[in-house]
DNA sequence: TACCAGGTCCTCG
DNA sequence: CGAGGACATGGT
């Protein structure tokens, strides 16, 4: 087994099935682990997105997230929730600068509102069941303004069920700490994809684990000793 | 109080 | 290309 598959096992065995997308609108949807949703996540449940507004809810949340917690971005979807906006016509249809107020506590919210009409234009203009089942799907994606590769790649796994690696922040942060050298977006996704079977709903778990491993122990300041990847890395042996 | 958070765009060398 | 700045709120 390559050190990638490795690193995957030994996380999946410590945090377990991590239950992304966060959705606000999850219907009835039981986990199949039988321990009930929470949060919006819905460990072991491999079928969401179910509708095309849970797909939209996820891609307004991925620009909704972008270098922003997760915390404020579910302040801003509650809003969004309560004025009917988590929908492509609504949000297409709602005046921009209503719109950024609504959403004002995920940060960088004027920029974020265009970003929002930006995507739901597009995605009527296109119509989303013809999207998401054509070929060039993350280069369309690309193509619009607001929308870079993380953002892409989010929408890709978990609206679209696509089998793409997701490479953000922390997955850069922890894999230069474990000594790989490959830096830049497409590299390190390359990487992972090279390594691994095409299979999203392990990237989908793969990633979410990364970023539990971040918020736990690799932080800015990291925690190292009780780390679970401690045996595999040789970073900061010296800090607690 | 300062730092950080599930990025992206634009400009400049 | 890549570095550097702008964009902004809320939690610790």
């Amino acid at each position: 087994m390559n050190l990638i598959k490795n690193i995957y096992k030994i996380l999946f065995e410590k945090y377990g099935p991590q239950g992304w997308w966060p959705l606000l609108n999850l219907g009835n949807v039981q986990s199949q682990s039988g321990s009930k949703s929470y949060g919006g996540y819905h460990p072991g449940n491999y079928e969401l997105p179910l509708t095309e507004e849970q797909q939209f809810e996820i891609i307004a949340g991925a620009i909704l997230t972008q270098n922003t917690s997760w915390n404020n971005v579910v302040k801003a979807i509650l809003n969004l929730k309560q004025k009917k906006l988590l929908s492509v016509n609504n949000i297409n249809k709602v005046n921009e600068k209503e719109l950024a107020l609504l959403i004002r506590p995920s940060g960088y919210f004027n920029q974020k509102a265009k970003r929002l009409k930006n995507v739901a234009s597009f995605l009527i203009s296109r119509q989303i069941k013809k999207l998401f089942a054509g070929k060039n799907l993350r280069a369309e994606l690309l193509s619009l303004n607001g929308i870079g590769p993380e953002t892409a790649d989010s929408i890709m796994l978990y609206a679209a069920k696509k089998p793409i690696f997701v490479i953000d922040a922390y997955t850069k942060r922890i894999f230069a700490r474990l000594g790989y050298n490959e830096t830049g977006y497409d590299e390190l996704q390359a990487l992972f994809m090279s390594s691994l079977e095409p299979d999203a709903a392990m990237f989908n778990e793969y990633h979410a684990l990364i970023v539990e491993l971040a918020k736990n122990h690799c932080r800015k300041k990291p925690i190292c000793s009780s780390c679970p990847l401690a045996g595999l890395c040789s970073y900061n042996k010296s800090i607690s």
